[in-house]
DNA sequence: TCGGTTCCCCTTTTT
DNA sequence: GGGGAACCGA
């Protein structure tokens, strides 16, 4: 395959110079991972042994879809490519000299829920509170000390971070991190950052493994290179010390990371790092027709923060970016998938063709209700993954333990699942003599009986299950996750549960079973002739990372795709909807603190925007759910950033709204109070010819007076009486929040207590 | 100890 | 509007 041949010369020049350090500087949609692909292949046409060749990528989707294009090209040989994510190629390393570290080889991987739940127990040990050390709150900090490489021991000796804890009220935090560190080498186990970081340390502290790797990693590439954090860089610095052949491909204006240690210093310091690094700019958009590729290029030009470069595109000019306007989340739910029926009809796309993005993962459940209600099929990613199911998660919870019984979290987990009797007394107990004898809670259990612990009986029958379920660790991993699943009660328990959810989860048992009976089949024989099949260990050790979306069924995936805007990164379709381009949604309101934080989300409608390439829909409603209370939303101020001549506005906007666009008005149609006579919405042009339900729009409870208005309610008091809009006459009970967030509790005459957050509700002082 | 209920907090974004 | 923890009664 003359694959030379197919790419422009900037393309061929990133591809054909394999030797030395070099930037890819990769605009959206210029083919890069076209690039990565014929540089890989390039480099094994060389003649290069694909074990030599390490690539990493952001997700495993993306590794996935490149060593499925290297196949294409070069055949079998992908399959020894060092190819993955940063964290499954280096828990392949740890795994390997797992001996280095004091961790055995088949250590857990902690993911973020276990992690959460660790800390909380610390916090508790600890006698502290868990509303002044959150869980989240405290990982956040960890993950982001163990991001900029500083270990538990690190962060306690450096003043600037105990003082900061202590002036900011958390003086136990690097006790905390600490004790967190200790519990989760006692566990065997690591969170995702410990991959990283775990890595840092063992290639620094041991020179000779690093030795290893770097004469083993001859050439080395890096995708979504500016979403990469100080510990990914720092450890494929010292990898590629000795070779210098690495390549990383990126783009400042598709960084959306930050918040999450990614730094585009990486960018910069590359170049100091790396002093005769050949730069390589790809700037021809293949993707996108011109109106999408000029509205983002004017769109990210507002930011500050980058590094110039000038996208174009020889594509047809296409057509005008739609933007839609809903009165409610719901209504955008029915105008999209209108669009979207409606689009299919006239244009013979397949479902597959369509994308609904989002910045936030709980604005799926109103689109999924609408896409149900005109049967077109979807497909959500990301949000509550395969794996994240409990019943999942439950049974995983078993063989983790199964294969390392120091797993303090799958314990916890299982002890009393299905339940055996075994309660919350019984199991403090066992934690506290644990503690004391400084033993794992296996050993406490399989002791019970020795420290007087009651019920020992009931916890020896369990730790006698699981020691059995040990004996089978070398059959199939099929074959030992059906005995566990049967032995436990697991499978019983769920398949007496005749509720819709009960059934669904049971066949999600199912298809992990189905999975790892596909996986314990190995249609190779070793040297001996003999059949080989996959064992629990490397099942365990496979799926730990995977996240979502590894399990697709190609005979099924003719689906409209839903993700947030993150997930979608990489990823193209012909045509995209972005809904919920709402003040304080998108950009989140959680992000309108600094310049930085704001440039990070027009990035996200950056990557979001060129995500399509033929047709772009924008979205947004005037109110939206959220918290079960609706809230007015404004237009997103990204709107009106993008140039009004590829806009182009619904029905609704044409009638004398002329100026919505610079200056959006904003409806206020909380609880069906009647709308002003311009935003007396007729159903969506599209919605109207296929029987959508005739919509009462806002769906609103009980008639208000409209004219009612409401007071100020900056100094209201407890015990105020009050009128509300709906409820009727009442008194303030309790008052809570700040600012926004300020509550009443109201006890009312008709209607009894409500919570009701002052700045939405319409109340009068009486 | 357990199951049901209330109540609270929640929302970024992902490996 | 929902999930999970805390709470409560049997």
């Amino acid at each position: 395959m003359d694959y030379l041949s197919l790419l422009n010369p900037s393309q061929r020049a990133a591809v054909e110079n394999t030797k030395g350090p070099v930037m890819i500087v990769a605009g959206a949609g210029s083919g890069k991972t076209r690039v990565l692909t014929y540089r890989v292949a390039h480099i094994l046409k060389e003649g290069v042994d694909a074990f030599n060749i390490l690539s990493l990528t952001f997700t495993n989707k993306a590794s996935k879809e490149m060593r499925e294009r290297i196949h294409s090209v070069v055949g079998s040989e992908a399959r020894n490519l060092w190819m993955g994510t940063f964290h499954s190629i280096f828990a392949r390393i740890l795994r390997v000299e797992s001996e280095r570290i004091g961790y055995p080889r088949n250590f857990t991987i902690y993911d973020t829920d276990d992690a959460k739940s660790l800390l909380k127990t610390i916090i508790k040990e600890l006698g502290q509170d868990d509303k002044l050390y959150k869980p989240a709150g405290v990982l956040g900090r960890i993950s982001a000390a163990k991001n900029a490489l500083v270990n538990a021991g690190e962060y306690m000796a450096n003043d600037e971070n105990t003082s900061f804890d202590e002036s900011s009220g958390r003086p136990m935090f690097g006790k905390i991190f600490q004790m967190y560190q200790d519990r989760c080498f006692k566990a065997s186990a690591m969170d995702f950052d410990d991959l990283l970081l775990k890595t840092f340390e063992l290639f620094k502290n041991h020179p000779d493994v690093l030795h290893k790797y770097q004469h083993q990693f001859k050439y080395i590439m890096v995708d979504e290179f500016q979403d990469t954090n100080q510990a990914q860089y720092a450890i494929i610095k010292k990898l590629a010390a000795v070779h210098q052949n690495i390549a990383v491909v990126g783009d400042d204006a598709q960084s959306i990371y930050a918040f999450r240690g990614a730094t585009i210093a990486n960018i910069l310091g590359f170049q100091r790092d790396f002093s005769d690094t050949q730069v390589f700019k790809l700037e021809q958009n293949y993707r996108s027709s011109q109106t999408i590729v000029e509205a983002a290029g004017g769109l990210i030009k507002l930011n500050k923060d980058q590094i110039p470069k000038k996208v174009f595109t020889t594509n047809d000019v296409g057509e005008k970016i739609k933007v839609l306007r809903a009165l409610t989340d719901n209504e955008e739910g029915r105008m999209v998938a209108s669009s979207i029926f409606q689009e299919k009809m006239n244009s013979h796309v397949a479902n597959k063709d369509f994308a609904i993005l989002y910045r936030t993962n709980a604005q799926s459940r109103s689109l999924e209700e609408a896409l149900r209600k005109m049967n077109i099929p979807y497909r959500i990613y990301g949000g509550l993954s395969f794996y994240h199911r409990k019943e999942i998660k439950d049974i995983l919870a078993y063989l983790r333990l199964v294969l390392n019984t120091n797993d303090e979290e799958a314990l916890k987990r299982v002890i009393n699942y299905p339940t055996r009797g075994i309660g919350k007394t019984t199991m403090d107990k066992v934690m506290i003599v644990a503690s004391e004898n400084n033993i794992s809670l296996f050993e406490t259990l399989e002791r019970a009986r020795e420290f007087q612990i009651k019920g020992y009986d009931v916890l020896g029958d369990f730790v006698l299950m699981i020691r059995s379920f040990q004996t089978m660790l070398k059959k199939p991993a099929y074959d030992v996750a059906m005995h566990v699943a049967k032995q436990t009660g697991l499978l019983k328990s769920l398949y007496e549960d005749k509720t819709v959810e009960g059934i669904a989860r049971y066949e999600n048992i199912e298809e992990l079973l189905n999975g790892l009976k596909e996986f314990s089949v190995d249609d190779s024989v070793d040297e001996d002739g003999v059949q080989k099949y996959g064992i629990l260990e490397e099942y365990m050790a496979d799926i730990a990372l995977l996240t979502d979306s590894d399990n697709e069924d190609p005979n099924d995936n003719d689906k409209v795709t839903m993700m947030t805007i993150h997930a979608s990164k990489g990823l193209e379709f012909k045509n995209v909807y972005i809904v919920g381009l709402e003040e304080n949604l998108f950009p989140s309101q959680l992000s309108l603190n600094s310049r930085q934080e704001l440039e990070e989300e027009r990035r996200l409608f950056y990557v979001a925007i060129t995500r399509a390439m033929n047709k772009l829909t924008l979205s947004f409603a005037s109110s939206r759910f959220k918290f079960g209370n609706i809230t007015n939303a404004e237009p997103s101020r990204f709107l009106s950033e993008l140039d009004p001549k590829f806009l182009q506005f619904d029905a609704l906007f044409s009638k004398g709204n002329s100026n919505v666009q610079s200056k959006p008005t904003v409806q206020t149609s909380r609880f069906g109070k009647p709308l002003s006579p311009t935003a007396k919405t007729p159903p969506s042009t599209v919605g109207q010819r296929f029987n959508t339900p005739t919509k009462p729009a806002a769906a609103p409870p009980p008639a208000v007076d409209p004219n009612f208005v409401g007071d100020d309610t900056k100094n209201i008091q407890v015990q105020q009486r009050v009128e509300h809009q709906r409820f009727g006459f009442g008194s303030v009970v309790s008052l809570d929040g700040i600012g926004d967030n300020r509550k009443a509790e109201i006890e009312f005459e008709q209607f009894g207590k409500k919570m009701i957050v002052l700045k939405f509700a319409k109340l009068k002082l009486l």
